[in-house]
DNA sequence: TATTGACATTAGAGCCACTCTCAGGTATAA
DNA sequence: TTATACCTGAGAGTGGCTCTAATGTCAATA
């Protein structure tokens, strides 16, 4: 079992988020010890793994708790937790590809200004000229 | 030249967003016409493509303010212009493999809520159970 | 035994980056 | 000349943290 600032760690997130998150209903399920102090099991962890999942891809916290308020409902709600999850890697696949395009302009302009310190040129770049 | 709303639609990024990051400074080029009206010029497209391009990769509004004005200063901050361009575009590698990992983690959900509801199984993933 | 330090808890204020609403200005078209 | 389709700025509202403050538990040390 694991402490907020365990899973913290564990799963690089801070506990203010954590708690936010608890406070929010995400972790209905957690554990508290005679302190009234969070304990996270494995399980709990694996939980969480998927809320810091479906975050990251820009899911908004009140479809986060949906997921999970239809998870708890059990089976009866699977083809709606399917299409969910579907539609959330649908949505990251188009993220990705959004990355990739940002990373190729980086680096072209990393590239830009390698050249342009090693070659001790003038910088075309700048509000008053043009990218290419 | 472009209103507002013409580079709203070529960009994918809201009106609103466009006249916050003006307000915010990060486009000091951008001309109006006699009405007050912005008119945005194919290079200060490219401009805001790049604002585009550091903000979604987690680039804070403070330092995108602080890429441009190192730009307007000319030549001699081609240096650390270059630092910029070179951390971000490594922030967004490291985002990548990131994103990467969750459409994993999103596809063998996927697969296995798909495998739930042609074999009509029973949904072991639940609060009470574990992942694997 | 008292206190120090490392942890935990909550409520709630503050912050960032939008996002939206409103009131108002201009230009063309019916 | 009124409707529409734009534009403008000011400023309120929202989401999702992020941080602070006040408080509590417990183990170790002076």
């Amino acid at each position: 079992m694991y402490t907020i600032k365990e899973v913290s760690e564990k799963l690089n997130v801070s506990e203010h988020t954590l708690r936010f998150w608890a406070k929010s209903g995400f972790f209905p399920f957690v554990k508290r010890d005679k302190n009234n102090i969070r304990l996270f099991s494995d399980n709990d962890l694996e939980w969480v793994r998927i809320v810091i999942c479906l975050r990251s891809v820009g899911i908004d916290n009140k479809s986060v708790k949906k997921y999970i308020e239809l998870c708890i409902l059990g089976d009866k709600t699977i083809k709606e937790r399917y299409l969910i999850i579907k539609n959330t890697k649908d949505k990251a696949l188009k993220q990705l590809k959004e990355l990739q395009k940002q990373i190729e302009l980086l680096s072209y302009k990393e590239n830009f200004y390698e050249k342009l310190i090693n070659e001790n040129l003038k910088d075309t770049w700048n509000p008053m000229n043009s990218l290419k």
